[in-house]
DNA sequence: AGTCAGCGCGCG
DNA sequence: AAAGCGCGCGCTGACT
């Protein structure tokens, strides 16, 4: 094949290894090639053997390689010594050999041989490159580092091989019924209006379901209907809809209002990420329901798995890879665009056949999946296509005043920037830096910027505090430009103006470019600002909001509609641009510190739940204990300082980092040894959360999974990780997840029962939108008051017992705040919330009217 | 022109 | 020896 060259010193990692250059070994006219990052040690080299043989491979047909020919354990390869080594060695092994497939190890792997990068996105994936057919995945170094990998990856071994064997996938395919002209359409309806059971998928073109543009491309299902006999029959089929080849396609929306009444008396509704289709048809007046979604389904069952429907069609059925590139596809012909649209629900359905008997299985998951995540996906599709009232005017004027601030802000700064066309008022002024190929002056930047740190470390000479990551060729990292770093240099110089004029610029450029432009460009014409909240977007159970997958993908341009409405500043500049719409209110009902509270009830802290059933406040009996002074002299900053106490220690945190945060974020300063104090001061507080911790600890190795008291599960397989850190990760991941996830869930249960008792007392409020531990609404002001009531009392009674055999023995408080914007809204009392038309006045503005 | 990692910061 | 958890996203700069 080639030759090993000793005396290689190419590049920087032949001076970090005992045996420079191993080249590839294995069969000389092998027909696949298996590349790894670097030389494999004999544990991974045999790891890696072990699975390849279990899944179907003959060794003797293998050429073993690597991408780099050094093998270090104290350096890593930088993306230099990965492009020298490749060209002088591996490209040559690829040409010599002609490998028929090829095998890539990491991500290196993956970048030597396609070009592309992002190992987690690419993985498993069927391509063809180098002319051979091509599969990369993750390392076993990564896979024994992060145990959790582990299954995932022999999956793709096992996809590898049957690619290798030509069998592939487990599933036949069965004959696919276009539904093409005005006949077939009708007989369709007519077994529709007999159909059990129905898995659709949509293929869709255009930004979002509301531009005007927008097209439904082809809708296809799998059915299950009863044939003359009584047996259950399954069809697979398509309909051509928005598409310059489909007969349909003048009338795309007529053919959809068409089947729309059969499709919705279809009981069983299953779909893939089924959310997002069901926003579609319901904009094209099908009321599609989604009663099973396979993507929840899966993400319920085990949080860390790949949840598209090709890795679940590829791990759960075997079946290869299949699709089309989803760009534009009314430039595309429409044939096989209907053939992919097929796969996508027939293997959905079969994918539900498997994971609801997963579900029948563990009827705690099964509980939470029926009572809390279906129906609290079928009240977001509503929510997300409601929006959340922005105030028009409030907006332009924020949008205004937040440009002049910061313009500001950047001319008072331009007055300590030197000009670089005149060196003669200081030499240093030479080394202004310079951006590009073409060695061109660098502009004036004042955010990260190469630039900026040319003007804070050298023009101006402030000292460097912190660095950022070391880079890949051993030279030091960039000079941090955070905010704590300024907030450090403002006390070593509290008189130079300049670090007080950038705290407060990236605030207001920060509002600029994040909030109030963005707002402004994705608002709808009925000045309603929609998000999209994921319930599979985190590990556990909380949702996440933002925008589809799909839409984050063009970087700069068309960034789509949708918005995070979890990370709202606080600022009531910001958040007073939020609200309802006149005659209406703003309601913000949140669950007081919910967190805490349920920490103290599951780890059973005597002195934690004394607290809590005595309604003291955590805060300022923590700001009593560390300052020795009675609650009543306890000052609000100390109080202040008490709350990342309490939040900190609780999920594992050192003192260390208490100090930065009680800095950072609260200003106020502590010594080491005062920090080291306050850790003791928390757990002397509350014991019972040592034994609680220890208990986390003891489940979570065992098992290696923990369970929050509603059902949900968290799985921590890199508990078994060689790396303490790892370890040590998981072990604090264990601690906080059945908090985090319960305190979510009752956020979610009450947002779900709300929403009902609204539409059945026939009350005119919504849900806008939630945030982690907070539910927002909008109200009509003649419904407000006995709105308020309900609120309160649904979610400070929420039947956790029948619903979920969890009997809540600490008292719950929902803190409710009404207004008319969200940044104004006032906190109301008991009294206040019950007796509601005593104080209407106080919190309507009645001069908003509609 | 598009992609990606790293940083930094918004929220709970 | 070293240690909060959970998210999304805009910007820069390097690269293709």
């Amino acid at each position: 094949m080639i030759e090993r060259n000793p005396r290689c010193n190419l590049c920087r990692l032949s001076q970090y290894t005992d045996t420079v250059c191993e080249v590839g070994f294995g069969r000389k006219n092998a027909d696949i090639m298996v590349i790894s990052r670097m030389p494999n040690s004999s544990t991974y080299q045999d790891m890696i053997e072990a699975e390849l043989s279990q899944a179907g491979i003959d060794l003797t047909r293998c050429y073993f390689t690597s991408v780099v020919k050094c093998r270090s354990f104290e350096k890593d390869p930088g993306k230099k010594d990965i492009k020298t080594c490749t060209e002088n060695y591996l490209d040559l092994e690829i040409e010599r050999m002609k490998p028929k497939f090829i095998l890539g190890f990491g991500n290196e792997a993956l970048a030597a041989i396609t070009k592309n990068s992002g190992i987690m996105k690419y993985r498993g994936r069927v391509s063809e490159a180098r002319g051979a057919t091509v599969l990369c995945t993750v390392s076993p170094a990564s896979v024994v580092r992060n145990p959790g990998q582990k299954g995932a990856w022999q999956a793709d071994l096992q996809l590898f091989a049957s690619t290798v064997s030509g069998h592939a996938g487990g599933l036949e395919i069965p004959k696919m019924a276009i539904i093409d002209d005005k006949v077939k359409l009708a007989k369709l309806r007519t077994l529709m209006a007999k159909a059990t059971l129905l898995s659709y998928d949509i293929e869709t073109a255009g930004q979002d379901e509301w531009d005007p543009t927008a097209g439904i491309v082809s809708l296809a299902g799998t059915m299950i209907y009863p044939d003359a006999d009584g047996n259950d029959k399954l069809i697979v089929w398509v309909i051509p809809l928005d598409h310059p080849q489909s007969p349909f396609r003048k009338v795309w929306r007529d053919v959809l209002r068409y089947i729309a009444k059969a499709f919705e008396g279809i009981k069983v509704q299953i779909a893939h990420n089924g959310k997002y289709d069901a926003k579609w048809l319901r904009v094209s007046k099908v009321q599609a329901r989604v009663t099973f979604d396979t993507m929840l389904a899966a993400h319920l069952l085990d949080e860390n798995r790949l949840k598209g429907l090709k890795p679940l069609g590829r791990m759960l059925l075997g079946v290869a890879p299949w699709g089309i590139d989803t760009k534009d596809l009314r430039s595309q012909p429409l044939r096989p665009i209907l053939k992919y649209n097929c796969l996508d629900p027939y293997y959905t359905y079969h994918i539900y056949l498997k994971l609801r008997q997963d579900l029948i299985d563990q009827p705690r998951l099964m509980r939470v999946f029926k009572l809390m995540v279906i129906p609290a996906n079928e009240k977001l599709i509503e929510i997300e296509q409601r929006g959340a009232w922005i105030d028009p005017e409030k907006l332009a004027s924020a949008i205004n005043v937040s440009f002049q601030m910061r313009d500001e802000l950047d001319r008072e700064l331009m007055t300590y920037v030197p000009d670089p066309d005149d060196p003669t008022q200081d030499v240093k002024v030479l080394t202004w830096p310079t951006q590009g190929k073409k060695a061109k002056w660098a502009e004036v930047n004042f955010n990260a910027s190469n630039w900026m740190r040319w003007w804070m470390f050298e023009w101006l000479e402030f000292p460097i505090i912190e660095r950022g990551k070391v880079k890949d060729d051993d030279s030091p990292g960039d000079p941090s430009l955070a905010e704590a770093t300024m907030v450090e240099l403002q006390t070593r110089f509290p008189d130079h103006p300049v670090l007080k004029l950038l705290v407060e610029r990236s605030k207001w450029q920060k509002y600029c470019s994040t909030y109030v432009t963005r707002y402004q460009e994705v608002a709808d014409d009925q000045n309603r600002i929609h998000t999209v909240f994921k319930l599979a977007g985190t590990v556990t159970g909380r949702l996440s909001s933002g925008k589809e997958d799909e839409e984050k993908i063009s970087a700069t341009r068309d960034r789509g509609r949708g918005v995070n409405l979890q990370q709202v500043p606080r600022d009531p500049f910001i958040r007073g641009l939020f609200g309802a719409p006149p005659g209406w209110s703003f309601i913000e009902a949140d669950f007081g510190q919910i967190e805490f509270r349920l920490a103290v009830f599951i780890s059973r802290d005597k002195n934690g739940l004394r607290l809590i059933r005595e309604g003291v406040d955590v805060h300022l009996e923590m700001a009593a204990k560390m300052t020795g002074k009675p609650i009543s002299l306890v000052t609000k900053d100390e109080r202040k300082a008490a709350k990342p106490v309490n939040f900190g220690y609780l999920y594992g945190m050192w003192w260390k980092k208490f100090i930065e945060t009680a800095k950072m974020k609260y200003g106020v300063l502590f010594t080491d040894e005062q920090a080291k104090a306050s850790r003791v001061a928390f757990f002397d507080m509350y014991p019972g959360f040592v034994h609680w911790h220890n208990r986390q600890r003891r489940i979570v190795h065992e098992y290696g999974r923990v369970q929050s008291p509603l059902g949900r599960i968290r799985h921590l397989p890199d508990i078994f990780s060689a790396d303490k850190m790892v370890v040590q990760e998981a072990e604090r991941q264990a601690i906080n997840s059945p908090v985090q996830s319960m305190a979510s869930d009752m956020n979610l249960l009450g947002m779900i029962l709300l929403d009902d008792e609204f539409k059945r007392l026939g009350l005119r409020a919504h849900t806008l939108g939630l945030v982690h531990d907070a539910i927002n609404f909008e109200c009509h002001n003649d419904d407000l008051v006995q709105v308020l009531p309900l609120i309160k009392s649904t979610m400070e009674h929420l039947p956790l017992k029948k619903k979920f055999g969890c009997e809540i023995d600490i008292p719950i408080a929902a803190d409710i705040k009404v207004g008319s914007h969200w940044g104004y809204a006032k906190e109301l009392t008991d009294e206040q919330v019950f007796n509601f038309q005593h104080y209407y006045h106080e919190f309507v503005d009645e001069s908003r009217v509609s």
